[in-house]
DNA sequence: CCGCTTTAGTAAAGCGGTTTAGGGGCGATC
DNA sequence: GATCGCCCCTAAACCGCTTTACTAAAGCGG
């Protein structure tokens, strides 16, 4: 009772295998009598051709790899993945390709790259000198980089992060704020030190506030799910240097920071502004909504997608440059309410 | 400049392919001197087994197909499967396997599961007569579906979806509601009219509602999606008949029916309650915060994948007792105030 | 009726691995 | 000194499909 295979269908018909696979390839190249044949016995067998024995021969697999820079569990609780998939899958289902999702097995995203069948991968947030990337132009799969710093070998999408970061904080400053606080994303992989994306939007954040009479301000790691922004929150200075604003890098953080302010005690936005970044559909409807910036997520999925499937068929793309970002103000910023004058003035 | 094969490797250490072979998978079998001279050749030359080769030989291919029942942009927009993928990510990581998204290709489902090389399934929300089962058990591919009926061969992951939609229904008869809406879940594919779960959600419905005094329920089809849940509430009975509480089997329509209410002036909870289904996290931070009926979404998908792991594994499993539910009671219902009563009092 | 092009179908060689059955060498056993 | 067993390693079959020749028959103009 083991599978059917082309010979049991060829046999049943009473042709030779190839007239199967012409049957299903190339149906011009049978008569149309055995064509008919060969097709109704095959679907009389519950013939299915044997997806791996198939890109064995033909080389292509069908599916496009996305590598998870984490495990899946820690990456599917932001919605930014959810979004890019929105639009890498969009392409895909319009050229016939599966999406494979690839994290690290057994903590290593080198071994989990080499044993994914695919004809081509999508990397999120790897950092340019990470050794999946030898891997991957090791086995020559064409690659497309998400949130990373382009090489000449892989085209790499990205948004104007620096930029983002840097209206974000010009916000603030215009607000009055003055003691601020970053919240810095993660390193995507153990092994480095901080993902690209997460530097070029510091250097925003540190462009806008250097020389504005802002003090230093503080930086706090933060994971990008909502429990660590609200951790991070707790470890903000207290007193005379708490912040009075917090800049995110992830929407998932700052909602995270705005509960927890919330929940002791603080009014988000007149005792904490607290802004974030990537404006997923989530920071619209939150309590107050967030003031966050923008990039489209979406749209640099279905961008990657387009270009990795370009290179799939052979062509050398560039990388395009860096999508726009804007500054969505809504709720969880307001013009500081300076409480050291407000105590003098009584 | 292809890739290098295992040939290429076994001259290059003067060895027969099955000692490579075994290097890699059986290194027991070989003399510690040839070991290392094979590995250290392989490392140089850069060698990685083809994955497709590997699949064909060994008749597994490490990758476990989740169903898609409609396109990557539309069941990505809700962050249950981002969930349920938390889930399922855990166990797959946890036993070396990849996840392969498989959306319907060019409007089939069919098609795509024939493309897909996996080793099992896990399908979401399929109805049980859904013609994509019957391809699924032909090519004999171990599947456990994920709220859909359980049949004899397919075991299935369901959650109390009748108990929960009446605890929430309830819930709202206790405050005082009467009139009151439900909307509706679509059917998951095209070709069928509803999905299990919206029929067993509604059935929970309606046994608390009827007989309570209440009107018949007026129901609307509603997507999962946000502004599926505004157009619902748009479409609801206005003025005398105008409900004073919606029922959304999905909190991502919930949370649409309170955006689309709050815009048009209405107060949630005084003038209109609303309560959701799932307990996604985000319904945590809405503005009120969404009531809810809470089921173990991740819990779900990890019981999926360690079923399905079982039974690839030769196992026959069972379909395992629904899990339970429980009504999240926050701040998007509040007891009825009568508004006739009130114009009475005056 | 003959040579030439189409047409319809096939045999066999891959694709790149795994695995079974077995062979050569060699020290230990009797 | 023949025999046995053990350790290493290999030849060859196989996984299931595609594709490149190639052949036999049919069609066709002259």
């Amino acid at each position: 009772m083991s599978r059917v295979t082309i010979s049991d269908v060829a046999t049943a018909a009473g042709v030779s295998k190839t007239a199967v696979s012409f049957a299903f390839n190339n149906p011009e190249r049978l008569g149309h009598a055995t064509l008919e044949r060969v097709l109704g016995v095959a679907e009389d067998l519950g013939y299915t051709p044997h997806p791996a024995a198939r890109a064995l021969s033909m080389r292509r697999s069908g599916t496009i790899g996305v590598l998870i820079p984490q495990r899946l569990s820690t990456v599917f609780a932001n919605p930014f993945v959810s979004e890019l998939i929105q639009g890498l899958g969009e392409q895909c289902e319009e050229h016939d390709l599966t999406l494979l999702l690839v994290p690290p097995l057994d903590g290593s995203l080198e071994g989990a790259i080499r044993q994914a069948s695919v004809d081509g991968f999508i990397s999120i947030g790897l950092s340019p000198n990470d050794r999946a990337l030898e891997v991957l132009d090791r086995i020559g799969i064409p690659t497309v980089l998400v949130d990373s710093d382009g090489s000449p070998g892989h085209p790499a999408i990205n948004i104007d992060d620096e930029g983002g970061a840097h209206e974000a904080a010009r916000h603030l400053l215009q607000l009055g704020h003055r003691q601020v606080a970053i919240l810095v994303l993660p390193p995507a992989r153990e092994q480095v030190n901080s993902t690209p994306t997460a530097t070029r939007r510091l250097a925003g954040y540190r462009r806008a506030l250097d020389g504005a009479g802002a003090p230093e301000p503080v930086a706090v790691v933060a994971g990008i799910s909502v429990a660590a922004g609200a951790r991070a929150f707790e470890s903000l200075p207290k007193g005379k240097r708490r912040p009075t604003a917090v800049l995110a890098m992830s929407d998932m953080a700052a909602i995270g920071v705005m509960s927890a302010a919330q929940a002791s005690g603080l009014r988000v936005p007149e005792d904490l502004s607290v802004v974030g970044f990537d404006d997923v559909p989530a920071s619209a409807w939150t309590n107050p909504p967030l003031t966050t910036v923008r990039q489209p997520i979406v749209e640099k999925g279905r961008l990657a997608a387009r270009l990795l499937i370009q290179r799939m068929k052979g062509a050398t793309v560039e990388s395009p440059p860096p999508l726009s970002t804007s500054l969505v103000v809504r709720k969880s910023t307001s013009r500081l309410i300076n409480s050291d004058l407000r105590n003098k003035g009584r």
